[in-house]
DNA sequence: ACAGAGTATTGTACTAATACAACAATTTGT
DNA sequence: ACAAATTGTTGTATTAGTACAATACTCTGT
């Protein structure tokens, strides 16, 4: 019925994360970004889509890996998107909102 | 005979960790600490002393408590001690070490 | 339309992180 | 020196992170 075992770390307090982002942008699939890794490519699939919490282990694998400190990767609030975060929002805010 | 069940944390890739001197600049018992982190007691001993890691989820609770970066807390190699870091190292460095 | 790469899903198995309990050892306050 | 607090040890149990395999589902590009 469940994914992994039941482990459902998107319920509670799950983990978002840039893996997705930061593979795309330097063109590495989730396979060759295990490997580097020296992971199991699924695990990879596991973390990026908050099925489970990486280990503090694998977490500073990853953060020296893409050289970026474990806070730009790994969060428990969601991420503004990078591009938002270099370039800003130019959109005009969502105006059905008033109450 | 081993302590946490064979896990042996201290072979292979232990973690450093600053906690227990976190906890001494604040006159914090473990106790103390594990309580305000929501964990058992001996799970902050476990970790000080290297026993095992934490997860990312406790790394970050930890790392939030103290207000400091999770690089700040942990680390695989050994850390400088804060004093020294702050002011430096002022020994003649050992001599008999030529070779 | 097909092939191939990438990703998702399910299921099984193992190990490591954590909780809890009981007791020993060590440190600290008075 | 004693009591109290803190820390260490051992042992058991549960759960979560990871590996691995097999199969299905997208997407490309040609």
């Amino acid at each position: 019925m469940e994914s992994v075992q039941n482990s459902d770390a998107r319920n509670g307090d799950r983990l978002y994360n840039r893996i997705a982002v930061l593979r795309a942008e330097r063109g590495l699939s989730r396979g060759a970004l295990a490997n580097a890794l020296q992971v199991n490519y699924q695990t990879i699939g596991y973390i990026e889509r908050g099925d489970f919490k990486p280990s503090l282990e694998l977490a500073f694998r990853i953060s020296e890996y893409f050289g970026l400190p474990i806070e730009a990767i790994f969060s428990r609030q969601p991420f503004r998107p990078l591009s938002e975060e270099v370039y800003g929002n130019r959109n005009t805010p969502p105006s059905g909102d008033s109450k």
